[in-house]
DNA sequence: ATACATTAGTTGCTTATGCAACTAATATTA
DNA sequence: TAATATTAGTTGCATAAGCAACTAATGTAT
C-alpha cells in the first residue's frame, strides 16, 4: 500500500514539518513571531554574538533567509545587530532584555510539539528516533553540500 | 549541547523538508514541476479518479495548496479535471499519457532521495525508521484534527 | 599599490503553503 | 418548496524559503 511504502518517507517529513509549523505558528503569534524565526532565535540563545553567516551556515538555511529571519527578530525587539568593528562586513547579533525572558517560554512550546508528537514512543524509541533523524539529516547535508 | 537536544527534531525535520525540496526541484526541473507537486501526482497514479477533495484529505493538504497544485499538474498536461456529472461541483482528476510515461521516473528520483539519506543505515534500521515516522506523524494529525 | 577575488549581508524574484473569504452546487430543514 | 447549511473548489493575502544579482568590505596576487 501506497502509505507504507518507502517512497512515503518524503510524505511524513513533509507533513511533519507542516504540521510542526501550524502548531509552532498558533503558539508564537502572540509574541510577534512565526516560524521562520524560532531557529535563529534558538541558536542564539546558545551562542550570543554569532553572526549571519555562522547562523545560516549552523542551521544549513540560505543566507537571505536568514536576513530575513533576523531583520524580523530585531523589528519585533529580540536581537540587536552591531556591526564588529574587526571587520565591517560583519553584523554580531545579541539578544535583548526580551529575549532572555522569552527563552523559557520558547523552550517550553517546542518541548511541547515533541511531546505531543513522541506522546506513545517509549523513551527508547524517542532516543533512537532522534538518533536516526539526526543520521539522515547530516546524510542530506553530505549529499547536497558535495554537489556544490 | 544543542543539536543533541530533544528539541532539535524540528530541526532535523526543518533541515530534511528543506534538502528534499532541493534535491527534488532539482530532479524534476526538467519535467516542468515542483516540489509542490509530485506529492499529488503521486497520489493520482495509486488512486485514478480522485477528487481534488478527497487528495487533501490524503495528503492533509490544505485545499487552495491542492487546487494550485493540480492546476499546476494540469498546466503542465500531466492531469485532466474532469466534472463530475453525479455532482458537479466535484471535479475528479485523471492522468494523461504524459503522466503515465512519467511514473517510473518520479518512483525513481523518490527512492533516489530515500537511498541517499538511508545509505548508511541497516535494512532493520531503514523500516524501524520509516515506523516512527509514521507514528509520530499519525500523532501530529490526531492532534491538529482534534484542535479542529 | 592597483587589480582581482572572496566574503557578509541585502534584496528581488519565484515557489510552496496555510488561512480566510468567496462562489456555485448540493443537501437539509422548516 | 423556499430558506438555510454544507461542501468542493478558487482566489487573495501572508509567511517561509531558495536562488541569483547586487553592494560594500576585506584579502590576495602581481
Amino acid at each position: 500500500m501506497f502509505t507504507d511504502n518507502k517512497e512515503s518517507i518524503g510524505r511524513w517529513i513533509s507533513l511533519l514539518h507542516r504540521y510542526g509549523n501550524v502548531y509552532i505558528n498558533e503558539q508564537l503569534k502572540e509574541y510577534s513571531l512565526g516560524a521562520g524565526q524560532y531557529q535563529f532565535l534558538a541558536i542564539l540563545y546558545q551562542n550570543e554574538g554569532l553572526s549571519q553567516d555562522e547562523i545560516a551556515c549552523l542551521l544549513k538555511m540560505d543566507k537571505g533567509t536568514t536576513a530575513r529571519a533576523i531583520a524580523k527578530l530585531e523589528k519585533e525587539g529580540y536581537v540587536v545587530r552591531k556591526v564588529f568593528n574587526v571587520d565591517k562586513r560583519i553584523k554580531k547579533l545579541y539578544l535583548t532584555e526580551k529575549a532572555h525572558a522569552f527563552e523559557s517560554k520558547l523552550t517550553s512550546i517546542l518541548l511541547s510539539w515533541i511531546n505531543i508528537i513522541t506522546k506513545d514512543l517509549s523513551v527508547n524509541d524517542q532516543e533512537y528516533a532522534l538518533r536516526l533523524l539526526k543520521k539522515i539529516s547530516l546524510n542530506a547535508e553530505d549529499y547536497l553540500d558535495k554537489m556544490k
